[in-house]
DNA sequence: GACCAGGTGTCCG
DNA sequence: CGGACACCTGGT
């Protein structure tokens, strides 16, 4: 199985998923859509399904590890120290909204306004008192500004707001593209308001499972910078780069010093 | 109180 | 097209 390849806080901590909380210590609970998943970190049972297919058990991550080559010290020791960590199949609708929210945040504040926007108008979780899901884009698009701005979401609030009229009237629609090109995918994404180059790499890597899909934000582009001189050898992980970026960001932000 | 945080849109050369 | 700048708000 793949329980030597699967670890909860370091996927708690690699900020793909902002609904992951220790509830008690050891004991973590994960809300994805109107789910909820409770599992202990010392022996985790994933139920088969849904949950099985959102922690992505089926894909075997050594053979990505393996594509690194040995020269490449840094990545070598960013994968081990990353090993573990898996690229979440999460809902494209709710990696919209939440990394709209998370540009120019910390983690906890992005978390405080997801928490808050899901509480706000997400549909209560059957048996799950006090727990919300993630809301639809009719609910947040019938949201005032007011409503919003209630969510810590500053300047963002026209972005959430527009955006989730553009989806609720089915100006874009996010099912169909599931069947689209990545290139295709990036483009269409960023049509929508608050989302630019590094957003729509987000909602492709962990809302659409586009795994070549890499991310670069301030992180990423320090370890490029001063790991690689400014030239990361991309074509190595062709197919994959997502997977190798997760392994970086997670060593910059976690590994290295700091 | 200043400074910055997992960016984006806009303006200007 | 690249670079500079403003933008809400809270917090490694």
């Amino acid at each position: 199985m793949v329980f030597d390849d699967f670890d909860i806080k370091k996927i708690a901590d690699s900020g793909q998923a902002f609904r992951i909380t220790e509830e008690i210590t050891g004991k973590w609970r994960f809300i994805a859509e109107n789910k909820v998943l409770r599992l202990d970190e010392a022996c985790p049972e994933i139920p088969e399904g849904f949950w099985s297919s959102y922690f992505d058990l089926e894909t075997d991550y050594s053979v990505f590890r393996k594509a690194i080559p040995g020269e490449d010290k840094f990545l070598t020791a960013a994968a081990e120290y990353g090993r573990g960590i898996r690229i979440l199949r999460q809902d494209p609708w709710e990696m919209i909204i939440t990394f709209i929210i998370s540009q120019r945040k910390n983690i906890p504040a992005i978390k405080k306004s997801v928490e808050a926007v899901c509480s706000l108008c997400g549909d209560p979780i059957e048996g799950e008192p006090g727990l919300f899901a993630f809301p639809t884009p009719r609910q947040l698009a019938s949201l005032s500004e007011e409503d919003l701005k209630a969510c810590s979401l500053g300047y963002r609030v026209p972005y959430i707001l527009k955006t989730s009229r553009m989806v609720a009237e089915g100006a874009i629609d996010l099912e169909s593209l599931r069947t689209a090109g990545d290139e295709e995918l990036l483009c269409r994404l960023m049509e929508l308001p608050g989302i630019g180059p590094k957003v729509a790499n987000c909602v492709s890597l962990f809302g659409y499972h586009r795994i070549d899909a890499f991310p670069i934000d301030v992180w990423i582009a320090r370890v490029i910078e001063e790991q690689y001189g400014g030239d990361f050898p991309f074509e190595l992980y062709k197919g994959f780069g997502g997977v190798i970026q997760q392994y970086m960001f997670y060593y910059g932000r976690t590994g290295l010093n700091q």
